[in-house]
DNA sequence: GATGAATGAGATTTCATTCAT
DNA sequence: TATGAATGAAATCTCATTCAT
């Protein structure tokens, strides 16, 4: 009887996402109610547990598409570059791309094992995205051959995550300026030693 | 005939925010109750509010409490050491101190300017010794004297951030290693132009 | 495909209101609370709040009523009478119509200015048609024209008003012959100069 | 052990009550917390119960205070007077007073039996003398001897009560003009049948 | 698919009262 | 006498979730 449209229900599954999304990045993970996210989709919220079975799941899937879109940009951005443009290109997102709901997840994941997976599991592609930038650039000469992929890669991953406080903890900071200084700080790590001259 | 003695007032207040702490660093600043806190603390919820005004209060004197400590911890690493000893050292907590509560911090300080501006006070503390720090090792030749110090002195705490997600985004990572490694960034960043060599 | 239905809301919010009725006449607008409300009007706590915002707006609209109520029955009372025989039709009332819930709104507007306006307005349309009367009596020589309209009708009305207590302060007194006094003291207040005789 | 004295505690008692009485003007008899009192008398909570065993018996301790107080201050009015100068005299005293109290003991006498029975009580006092006034006033001839001398002083307390209304109901009420009026309604209502002036 | 009525547990906070000192 | 620590019940209100239609 029920002749179920696994299109339009997908949709619906993503606009009740973006509504939700909202109101995380307002309210936070917790502040949030499901009615807040009923009224920001316009839906009620008998209708809502027809997409999702709760509000951890709600938060779990918007989170998991947060991340899925965050990998999928950075690995487009990493197409044909090498490491030090792409990671300039993901700083410039710095302000932009809700740094609240990363550091949502972030405090979240100390806690709700699920929540730690999902980020977890993120993380692994893109470390291994930012590992063979390196190992190329080490085979191209345009890194220092004498670090560590793997390690390495886990600090620039670390260090885009700190770049999301600048802004928080001094809101007066000039944000292109702490960008340059970044991308210097970027080079002199990575480049070989022979590179002697500073940026 | 018996006024009432500041002392054991303020020693029982200690001992609700550190009862309050294991709660938040276990549940959350928003999934800790104050019925738990309560529980943690063996006092009744009505007592409690003799001591704090409401949940918020105790959120907010805790999490002062912390940053203050931080802060001054940092503020002795730092006496008669030059930056990068003093980083090093910090960096050494990475795993101890609680990073979850200044993850929670971070992320509620998107939405709460009263955490938002003790977040910010704090950092001012840390950001100038910093800077000092960076100025007399520009005078002494061990810092490149290009550096800017300001932005720079808010870089490196951004990094000090960063690396509290490290373990978080992959347990499995070596920490001492991935130590060594911003160890590393840090010196090839910091160093004079002519102090070619890498470590 | 279901809307929601205005007409049922409104007969299940007026179910609320009666419940919240008796139980404040019973203890009194600060003395019930919102579980007696919710037991007396057998639904739950959370969903007395899909129909009022607050224990406030519950008092208010039910006080609301209570005065529309009452401004209709003296409305429809004067209708083609005259003063005295409005007047004495009302007091008829006095010991229906839970005098109760009159004097709680009295004694809560002296502190509740929503309260005060609540009672003023309502005040203002029981004044206004008192004024009338009076002007149709003075017209056709039944009332003492001499009277000020505006201070009479306000005088009127606290005299209803202080009726109310005469129970209270002696539940043994004879209400009728308290009644016929009232009336009498009304009559020879109102009437022409030229009427000599006493009633 | 215990040297106590009799006058001091009194003194303190009655200190107490003055402090609860501004305290139940403010806020109400069930809006007003011990605390609020304690804080008020400057006293603590736990030294509050040396003088009352309950919020309940300070209500009517205060109460009882203020009732006899009125009627004390009514006889002292009465003496040598006729019932119109007491009864004008009185009236003054509307929007001072704290009518508020007045309302607030009214309304509780609804629920309260003690409250109703201090109520009763302390009208019986004032009843009487007003019948008394009366008494002699158809005796001297400037009372209608036709009224009958009970139920006359029940209505003429109640027109007192209701007078404490006239404010509320009404704030731009010309309290001067309608003291006059009520004045001139008690005058035509007493007023032997032969006194054919109007006021 | 879609609504909104309905639930009941639980959150924060207040308050009268008692107790130890 | 006097303090303020301490209690625990209860009050108001919120919220995730379920149910009937």
């Amino acid at each position: 009887m029920r002749k179920l449209d696994p299109v339009k229900h997908e949709e619906k599954r993503r606009e009740i996402l973006d509504a939700a999304e909202r109101c995380f990045v307002r309210d936070g993970l917790k502040g949030a109610s499901i009615s807040s996210i009923c009224a920001e989709a316009r839906i009620s919220p008998g209708h809502l547990y027809h997409y999702f079975t709760s509000k951890e799941a709600i938060v779990g899937a918007m989170i998991e598409a947060r991340l899925e879109e965050a990998a999928a940009r950075f690995a487009k951005r990493a197409e044909g570059a090498d490491v030090l443009s792409t990671l300039f290109g993901e700083m410039k997102v710095t302000r932009s791309g809700h740094p609240a709901l990363l550091l949502e997840a972030l405090a979240e994941a100390n806690r709700s094992p699920p929540m730690a997976k999902a980020l977890q599991d993120h993380t692994k592609g893109v470390h291994s995205l930012l590992a063979d930038l390196l190992e190329k650039g080490q085979a191209a000469g345009t890194i220092d051959p004498t670090l560590d992929r793997h390690v390495t890669a886990s600090l620039l991953i670390s260090i885009i995550d700190g770049s999301k406080t600048l802004y928080l903890r001094d809101p007066k900071l000039d944000v292109q300026e702490a960008t340059r200084a970044l991308q210097t700080m970027l080079v002199r790590y990575l480049a070989p030693a022979s590179d002697t001259q500073k940026v």
